[in-house]
DNA sequence: ATTAGCACTCTCCTTGCCGGAGTGCTAACT
DNA sequence: AGTTAGCACTCCGGCAAGGAGAGTGCTAAT
């Protein structure tokens, strides 16, 4: 049935829908006939609509308004009509620039990355790290961080590093503790966390463990250090630029609302997890996206890759009314820049 | 001339501030005259309002409103009238569960104090982290994070963790690197990263370095990964509780504001300067503050310590009508917390 | 010095009215 | 049959007028 629409219907909602996005108000018929040459007199304009209204992709804020794009408009617009625009030669140019800036760990390059896809796409972004635990590690050190107190650090492919905290360890010498450090860096190298748990597990059961010293430390820090499964983490960037949609000066509980789940890390989680397992972008469009607090908002996200296996997504959030045409290729873009520069590390 | 206001004067000003305070409408002569037992009818307090309004201390939104304190009328208040609320003991315990969770490296246990401090004040919360230029190295150890990248970690007496990346760096064995790292962290133990800069620096000149190849090796990162001053941070947590401020419903324009300095970490850098040295608690209202584009923003802060030496300042941000009889001690207490967790770190 | 009284001012809310934009329907046209 | 011109209708937004309410400043009496 949507299949069934004739191409002169998709195109009258084709000009809705950008001349929706472009100006946020209602769309009347006398604007869509000018837009399309007078070939259709806005009479046949509106019985147009109706039949768009009829068919749910379009409303009316009250009787006699102009039409607005509902969810499924958007979503029909989206999966059939959009014309992707392509970016821009200076707009890739600046996102590998960030990407060059991010030289520190990975979360700086994706954090840089992110801050400016914000900025192109005038949307807040948003990039999440899955958790670590499949990811193969490349190396770990124990340090002093305190009296009883040791850091684990583990540094994964592709630049994630995080630290865990071991409290309550006797202290060891300056030396004792490299080689705690060094057998257990051997053990880590090139294994997942869940392998290398297995593997501790193991060798504390073989019988060397009991009476090598050294061997018996690092196991047990590191069974310690790594019982929990390390969790995934959450960027926002770019909050302000969204502060810039009309929508959000009007309505501002929306806008709370929004900010509020920018708070909840979970929601975030939630909204973007969709998008890391597929390899396709995602678009989720207003109600469309699980979070019932937002039932207004989009979501454009697209997984990031570390050879492989996926290891985060990437993505704007704003409201539903939003440039997908740009919008698209950017997330898209910068989704397979990261992959790139996560290649080669 | 502000201390030649008599006992009387100050009575009704104190009562006009905690009003407006509570209620954020202007305040009437009416209104004062109840809650001061009627000891004095509503027209002396007119007169009595009149005076204080010539003085600066409160101003009239239109002829016939209330009034409302000024800038100078708050500062009146927060400098010689204020009460003090004590904490609330279920206030303290949580303050100190937060800080007990923030079992990580230092910048979780910051985080969780200061995320915490946010929602009981039912502001924005703000914690910088001055440069680590000055403090204390506890241990410093690279690691591999891939093909000509090594990761130099640092840890800082009070539990600071920092991360450089030294590229294009010669691959080396595992046991070089480690001996390496060892080397280094000897160096680095117990100085401040300009003393290790100069200490590297001297033993660069000596005869030794330029034949001992683990030292040489040493050196040189240390030298290249150093070089830049690390930089300070910037944490802000729970933005959205500012939200509930009545202020910000109507004024839009002004959320907005805020957001956007919120983005801008050198703008929070320049609020909470200013308290990161005093030992005192600072309290800024509206235009004191050195920014611009934040007139009608109050800012109340308070250095933390490690030992002896400041090294970052906790705060809250908001609206200038803001509850400060119960977010001074709050910040206060928090500031505190935090300079005792760091002393045994 | 304090206060009661009163006229005055200003905001805010409601009401009513008008113009504009846009629709839906009908009847005429191709 | 589909398209279009014409027209009555609906609804929103802005504006002005009016009244209630809150609060003030001033004056005169205590």
């Amino acid at each position: 049935m949507a299949s069934g629409m004739d191409d002169r219907t998709t195109r009258v909602l084709r000009h809705i829908v950008e001349d929706y996005i472009a100006t946020a108000e209602p769309v009347g018929s006398r604007t869509i006939s000018k837009k399309m040459g007078q070939a259709l007199s806005p009479a046949t304009i509106r019985n147009i609509m109706a039949d768009l209204e009829e068919a749910g992709f379009l409303a009316q804020p009250h009787t006699s308004a102009g039409r607005i794009p509902t969810g499924a408009g958007f979503r029909y617009y989206i999966d059939h009509l959009l014309l992707r625009q392509t970016l821009a030669r200076g707009e890739m140019d600046q996102l590998h620039r960030a990407a060059g800036e991010g030289n520190g760990p990975a979360d700086e390059l994706v954090r840089q990355v992110s801050r400016l896809l914000s900025n192109l796409a005038r949307q807040a972004s948003v990039v999440v790290v899955s958790s670590p635990e499949h990811q193969v590690l490349r190396s770990v050190s124990l340090m002093r961080a305190g009296v009883e107190r040791i850091l684990l650090v583990t540094v994964m492919r592709g630049g994630w590093v995080q630290h865990r905290l071991i409290e309550g360890e006797p202290d060891h010498t300056g030396d004792e503790l490299e080689k705690i450090s060094a057998y257990l860096n051997e053990l880590a190298e090139g294994r997942t966390l869940p392998q290398l748990r297995a593997r501790i597990l193991a060798e504390l059961g073989k019988e060397k463990a009991r009476y090598d010293r050294v061997m018996g430390r690092a196991l047990a820090m590191g069974a310690r250090a790594l019982a929990d499964a390390a969790p995934g983490e959450v960027f926002i960037e770019g909050r302000a630029n969204i502060l810039e949609q009309p929508e959000f000066a009007e309505d501002v509980d929306r806008l709370k609302r929004i900010l509020r789940a920018f708070e909840e890390k979970s929601v975030i989680f939630r909204l973007l997890d969709r998008a890391m397992e597929s390899r396709a972008i995602q678009v989720s469009v207003g109600l469309e996206n699980t979070v019932e607090e937002l039932p207004d908002i989009s979501v454009v996200a697209s997984g990031y890759r570390q050879g492989a296996s996926s290891v985060g997504s990437i993505g704007l959030i704003g409201p539903v009314r939003m440039d997908y045409s740009r919008v698209i290729p950017l997330v898209e873009y910068a989704a397979g820049l990261l992959t790139t520069m996560f290649e080669d590390r």
